[in-house]
DNA sequence: TTGAAAGCGCTACCAT
DNA sequence: ATGGTAGCGCTTTCAA
């Protein structure tokens, strides 16, 4: 009556819960002829096993069709394959690029990536993470810097790598990799201002939820300043994301008197709706309205005229998010912040 | 010296392996003067503890920050909250849509989803999926019916719910949900007939390797043999996918005789490079050259000419997909095969 | 309403 | 090179 090692051990013989149809690593040990922690030393140290053991097990597993269970061996090892990432939208292409950097990454050293989505709300970027904190995972790549404070809070406590990305933050949770906002906003404002336009009107979203709007608003004012020009709130209008609210934007703009004489949307896909409809209405880019964007996606360089816009590297935000995660894991030193830049794109379309 | 209970039963007194920052359940009832099974009972079954007892546990677990450790709980339960999803590519905006789909509704009832990509390799989709399954997950979704024998076999006998999307398979693993990929191209091809156009190509990628292409062609080739056109080889292109590649395979068809008058592309990142080569090149689309697209990408409505395409509701494959993943899980009975259809998009580029 | 004991499937430590 | 034992943090009987 010592252990609690054997269920036979209680004289109350009750057998599993439920059927459970996955082969275990017990099974695999009786198959083979083997103890339990042999199977468990071939999995993880092939090299100290004798040949024989290894092909008897080898075989056991092929034939059960065995799978080791993850659960188990990360409850047992205080370790975890799985690294967390939280964006605002999955389908959005910029975080998309991301997503598939980071994965790309991590895949090629054995972890998989958990994913979640906070629509833009801190509030559900707080309770995703919670939920994803459970898994206890091996890093945490989250977009962007304005969260909860109780979000930071669990991450700082969490004591596992944590990586921002799309942001350079002022004071990082942890590392972070990415551009800055302000000054990509700048330099489209500044290069808007240099073509000679001067009433420059401002799309973007609420940046009291989005902090990457937030910071191109403040860029894009910043341009203004040095240029001398009177920011004009009613220049400045929110949208949701989109082409078809491009469209509907540009009848807004137009119906302004004086209109704008250039429009920077902080969005490709606002540009090239404006883009589009200015084509329908016989409203002359850059003649009548210059319009720029803002990522550099698939549509900007096919549009006719190409939008002149930022370009940033997303897939390389994700990869080298997924780096540092890895290398920290493995102990090694790591950058704290990592700036990937930005390039202005000048095309046609200004 | 009964039970293995408490570690400090044991002579030999080691303390845990790890300083574990994390706070257990342990932790919290302690701290909270309750007993374990008091705090998890508080978790799951808040109606069933006095209300004395839900304001201990509550302040102990904020004070804490204890996160519940669904690692152990899952080994505990033998239940997962992980919905395993595979798809080729995050990035590619087709998929990007599904995986937010998914992700929309099983978030919704508590799950998470772990991702992988395959590259569109069934060898890396079966190492991906071997992986993913360690996680004993609720569900799996999987893009396509195109898999090895062993992810099969795996995916059969791993006794959980697995929905193969964006296709509909003859024999489904388990359930579907999708839309004809050959009947689709069909009705392009025909379409084009309908217009006219006689010599017309197609771009795919290596139909080896992509069932979805190799439907498409089929497509192609049935609507060609209806109309009484024979199949020319040469007129089928195949290429990776992007909008640079797309500008250079209009090139190739450029340089055949007779050229095509018409080119059907199973992408609109192809279509949108041919178009807008097109315009740089002076060739009229689709006077010239009629050139049509899939997916109904954001770019096909905005390029100027608009692209004739397949618009395929992708978003809610995803929702589908989740849909019948939690509603099997729940024990409802669910369809076997969603077929949710496509529509053929008639526009200015054919 | 609360608690004790057992064990989920695996790994770590120690022993042989 | 191989095996035994304890225990990862939780949930599940069963008992009080």
């Amino acid at each position: 009556m010592a252990s609690a090692m054997n269920k036979s051990s209680t004289g109350n013989v009750k057998r599993t819960r439920k059927a459970h149809p996955q082969a275990s690593m017990h099974d695999v040990a009786r198959h083979a002829g083997v103890s339990l922690i042999t199977v468990s030393r071939f999995l993880r140290t092939p090299g100290k096993v004798s040949e024989r053991t290894r092909q008897l097990v080898e075989d056991a597993i092929a034939e059960l069709g065995y799978v080791p269970n993850l659960v188990a061996g990360g409850l047992a090892s205080s370790q975890s394959t799985i690294v967390s990432m939280i964006v605002p939208f999955v389908s959005h292409g910029v975080f998309a690029e991301a997503i598939q950097g980071v994965s790309d990454v991590v895949d090629a050293h054995g972890y998989n990536v958990l994913l979640g989505h906070s629509t833009g709300s801190v509030e559900r970027e707080e309770a995703i993470l919670r939920s994803i904190l459970g898994y206890r995972p091996a890093g945490v790549v989250i977009q962007g810097a304005n969260h909860s404070e109780r979000t930071v809070e669990f991450l700082r406590k969490a004591a596992m790598p944590v990586v921002e990305i799309g942001t350079l933050p002022e004071t990082p949770i942890g590392m972070a990799v990415g551009y800055s906002n302000h000054q990509a906003a700048l330099a489209m404002t500044r290069h808007l201002i240099a073509r000679g336009y001067r009433r420059i009107g401002f799309v973007g979203t609420d940046p009291a939820t989005n902090d990457r709007i937030l910071q191109r608003l403040a860029g894009y004012r910043q341009g203004l300043d040095e240029a001398g020009i009177a920011f004009d709130p009613a220049l400045v209008l929110r949208s949701p994301f989109g082409i078809v609210e491009g469209r509907q934007l540009l009848h807004v703009y137009r119906s302004m008197q004086p209109m704008p004489d250039a429009v920077f949307c902080a969005s490709d896909l606002w540009a090239a709706g404006m883009i589009s409809e200015c084509r329908k209405q016989g409203i002359g880019v850059p003649t009548d309205l210059a319009i720029a964007g803002f990522n550099d996606q698939d549509i900007a360089s096919v549009i006719d005229p190409a939008i002149t816009t930022i370009r940033v590297p997303r897939y390389e935000i994700g990869r080298q998010a997924g780096r540092m995660i890895v290398e920290t894991i493995a102990g090694r030193s790591v950058e704290r912040m990592v700036d990937v830049g930005f390039e202005l794109v000048v095309r046609d379309s200004t």
